[in-house]
DNA sequence: GTCTATACAGGGATAGAC
DNA sequence: GTCTATCCCTGTATAGAC
């Protein structure tokens, strides 16, 4: 679901992640990462609301201000922990599926990935709300980039799979319909309390996918 | 969309509301609506992040702890007038709906109406995240209950409609899947700026409606 | 480059005036 | 019942030490 496959994100980090010389950036680098993974720690424990700057501050040991050396604010940091799960999330959901996988079916495995992990579709429906209210903002940007990323790459898959020969319009409006019902079911799933209430993720993402699968008789 | 058709949604409130006579709570009320009229406006103006209790403060003509009388939190506050919007666009959709409504059809309109109100579309996506992070604050409270009662009477009405004799899981799920998707797309439009966006709302929610009012062969 | 100190505005909570 | 004053905690911003 990541646009990229970079777990950093960040132009100038990149530029000598993974290098072992000890460039203006290096210690940048390995700093971030460990903010990165304090942070992750103090979400886990306290959710997407009690990870305050101060909080991360304090796991790593330093003052809240310290902070914004590696990352320009909160929501860019949050950016990153999504960024870096988006990741592993791909990794581990291509990886599964071997040879014979479709835009389809990686989505359905991402689906029952996310609902084993409630605090992560939490902060991702908190970043998108964000994104939202700022599409100019880190969230923002983030967000429309990989929405973006991830429809084309969805469309281009249905085109030459289940919707081969239907007007490219409907192709794209069903990528963004993916997507939407994604978010907006793990949204109802975690009102009603996640893998215990009413609201069945995987089952109703099936639904659709079942529905744009076996469809017929649009007119087109 | 709103699970009930009270203005004010509050209990207290509602025992008094729209009677002339000076009860306990006569004046609360009529404060209470003053505080959302002038909240309304600051966040038209401002938007969603702009609406801060001292903005309303000020604009009210009193100090922020005010408000607090009135409304337990800002959340509180901005679920508020999201309710008064809900039941709004109930009221102008169903209006216009005529004798021939379904639950498709008024959802469709409902996102013709939501394209024309980008504003209020971005509260509710950002109450929607407050809720989730919060499921039993005043967001949450809310959107569980709203949630709730529209997938039942859609899930009622798909099953002596179009869905007639599916199994009732499946209308459940297409149910949820409905106001999905259309939290969903609305998150996108955002993203893409609106109308004036790559992501085109009302054309991808009436592509789902279609799906489902014309859908064939699924194995029930 | 890394970090502390500090100041400011925001939401929330409480005490207490009237 | 209505409201101000005040304090706490948060994110953000800046100055400046080293």
């Amino acid at each position: 679901m990541s646009s990229d496959g970079s777990v950093t994100g960040d132009d100038e980090a990149v530029r000598t992640a993974g290098r072992g010389r000890r460039g203006p950036y290096a210690k940048s680098e390995s700093r971030r990462e460990e903010i990165l993974d304090r942070a992750i720690e103090v979400f886990a424990e306290r959710g997407v609301d009690g990870t305050s700057m101060r909080a991360i501050g304090e796991a790593v040991g330093v003052s809240h201000a310290a902070l914004k050396h590696y990352f320009p604010s909160r929501e860019a940091l949050l950016v990153e922990v999504l960024r870096r799960r988006e990741a592993r999330l791909v990794e581990d959901v291509t990886a599964r599926a071997g040879d014979d996988f479709t835009s389809l079916r990686l989505l359905a495995d991402a689906t029952v990935r996310n609902a084993a992990e409630p605090g992560f579709v939490a902060l991702h429906t908190a970043m998108l709300a964000t994104g939202v209210l700022d599409p100019d903002g880190e969230a923002g940007e983030h967000l429309v980039a990989r929405y973006r990323e991830a429809r084309g790459r969805i469309a281009d898959d249905l085109a030459t799979g289940v919707m081969a020969g239907r007007p490219i319009t409907e192709v794209a409006d069903v990528a963004a319909l993916l997507l939407a019902a994604s978010d907006g079911l793990q949204a109802q799933w975690l009102l009603e309390g996640g893998t215990n209430g009413d609201v069945d993720l995987v089952r109703s993402y099936g639904l659709l996918i079942d529905l744009i699968g076996t469809r017929r008789g649009a007119q087109g």
